[in-house]
DNA sequence: AAATTTAAATAAAACCTATTGACAAAGACT
DNA sequence: AGTCTTTGTCAATAGGTTTTATTTAAATTT
């Protein structure tokens, strides 16, 4: 036990405006200087035990934290990094965020959030510049490529930026990008259907103005296309991400071409909409149509039928974007060269169940 | 148009090591003093058009951002919120985020986020230590109430700490809490099926170490007994959130009381569990069974059938907090006036669908 | 044109909090 | 007395803000 003089419960009221507790007053009441409580704190240098537990007692006593603004402008160093991204009302975008704080906190590194209004384009200058201002070490784009919502790209002085990653973004020359791989996960669901003995497989896209959803439509050509099979526009409907597309979509489908037997929707979402148009149309899942969707919301395993779909692993993407950046972040440290661009694709899986398999 | 001596490009690099500019390095490329380039970044003072167009030349030429961090020791002030939350990859608490950040960025605030990994109690301590060391102007307490998770709320000094605001926890005398009222939405799907006439009204609750699935139950209890309905425990399955829960509740439920005529579901994921053993069972939904969900997730208006549900604005409960918590840090910034507690509820509302009324 | 007033800019120092290095001083121990 | 261990002093640093006192420049008045 340590015992220390009583403190007045009005130290940290000055002017009647709060006081956080410093260093120096942590010194004071334990009565050693200042270069003491720091070194107990950073826990170097040699200190008598008496002496250290006078400190921490001290310490505990005013509810002493350290100041890391202070600490981030001697050391040119914030420990903090800055996520961009938009929708994390949406499962996939939140789940990217999962694996990005779950790998920033055991490299103990604090994060900034910030979300954009509107996934194409908008404000991000002024989020960027928001976050450069905070100087933080380095920065997460997880924003969705739409449209060309990456112009700042050229716009801007990326001499003066700290390192960035690129989540599920279009690889470019000189970025380092961590994506999954939407064309393979295309591919799996398309090959699934085709060796179920499909034939007539319709796709419903997402919005075409975003990559994911383009690199998704180019896997279901591809494996189309190696099949020998046709693929006419009649096949194709262009939908936005949600379940009503998938309603509309699914109807459109059936009307240009009434004999399909199989659908590749974009989105579970939009494997949601098309289960319920085909419900209401009395049409039999998988007998009639099979069904694969793309993103493994957890509610899909208990649609109706449970759905087909693939699974793409985000929280996987968001830990190795953050490993990715740590490491260009300390590569830096080292010495001033220019971080070489990477592209690091995420392989997702096809998860098997009863909307694509007659049982 | 203004014109400045050219810059050698290597003036960003000092030994070799990244070196962001500062207003020093302004002040000598528009050879002016740096408290001139100073009042030309804050705005304030009379200052010259001519000079003021020099020195934003310069800055723009630099690339110069004010640092965020020397602003703040000085100010006492960081223009920064500390978010400490759980599963924002459900749509509950990542709707919450959306509200807070979208309020915070409205009124200037960065957010800092931390996820807890498990809901009840855990690293709750060291996630308020580094908001504390990061000297945060406020504090959004995010996660659900489970078990005991604000134990450390006793333990702490709270004189400490800045203001703090809780979302969605059970108010307490001395907090200032911001909430949806899932008691008065439960009463709501509650009376909506003894409206549509159902009298045999099983509930699934969600896990009851949680407050909101208390409240929910008893809800549906104040109900029940309002309309002098019997709440025997054969009609009471507790579940966790999820879609399975929904499964395997509603086979029980119809274990101990096959002719039971209405569920309520205490998420949307247990609504759609049930679905899908209802259908599997071969039960019509709303004629032999009806159904009411809470959250309205934006799935549930495509289930089959099309789900009612209780509307939490959860968006709102996020803004409303963070102004709250605005309102909280002016306030003491006056006058260290303890901030008074409060509790603000927010209504929830009932959409109705299919699930619950016959066409 | 000279004198006065007003405006714009500057230099220098103090401050915010913590870190760091060089060096000195005190105390403990042989 | 000499050595080692522990602690302290002091100043500089990080990147800005703010105050005071002063200087310079421009605008206005006589």
């Amino acid at each position: 036990m340590v015992t220390l003089p009583q403190q007045e419960k009005s130290l940290h009221k000055v002017n009647g405006s709060f006081h956080t507790t410093t260093l120096k007053d942590v010194a004071k009441l334990a009565g050693v200087s200042t270069k003491t409580v720091s070194r107990v704190v950073n826990n170097q240098g040699e200190i008598r035990k008496e002496t250290r537990e006078r400190v921490q007692a001290a310490i505990e006593q005013l509810g002493y934290r350290p100041n890391v603004l202070a600490r981030s402008l001697i050391h040119q160093r914030t420990n903090t990094l800055g996520v961009v991204t938009w929708g994390i009302d949406y499962f996939g975008p939140s789940r990217t965020v999962v694996g990005i704080e779950q790998q920033a906190h055991q490299l103990e590194y604090s994060l900034f959030l910030n979300l954009m209004d509107r996934p194409d384009d908008g404000d991000s200058v002024s989020l960027l510049d928001t976050l450069i201002a905070h100087r933080v070490d380095g920065i997460l784009w997880a924003v969705p490529e739409v449209g060309n919502n990456r112009a700042w790209l050229e716009s801007s002085q990326l001499e003066h930026f700290p390192p960035i990653v690129f989540l599920n973004t279009e690889p470019r020359p000189g970025l380092v990008v961590v994506a999954v791989d939407n064309f393979s996960g295309a591919k799996l669901a398309t090959q699934h259907l085709i060796n179920q003995g499909r034939r007539k497989i319709g796709i419903i896209t997402g919005p075409l103005t975003w990559w994911e959803a383009r690199e998704r439509y180019d896997g279901w050509k591809s494996v189309m296309h190696q099949a020998k099979l046709e693929t006419p526009s009649s096949l194709v409907v262009e939908g936005e991400w949600a379940a009503d597309a998938g309603e509309r979509g699914l109807q459109q489908l059936l009307a240009q071409e009434p004999d399909i037997d199989a659908l590749f929707a974009s989105s579970d979402q939009i494997a949601l909409g098309a289960l319920s148009t085909a419900h209401r149309l009395g049409r039999q899942i998988p007998r009639d149509l099979a069904i694969v969707g793309f993103d493994n919301i957890p509610e899909s395993a208990c649609f109706w039928p449970p759905l087909t779909t693939v699974y793409q692993q985000l929280i996987d993407v968001g830990r190795i974007a953050v490993q990715t950046l740590h490491r260009m972040i300390e590569a830096n440290r080292q010495s001033r060269v220019l971080n070489e661009a990477s592209v690091t694709l995420v392989r997702p899986e096809l998860i098997v169940r009863a909307s694509s398999m007659e049982a």
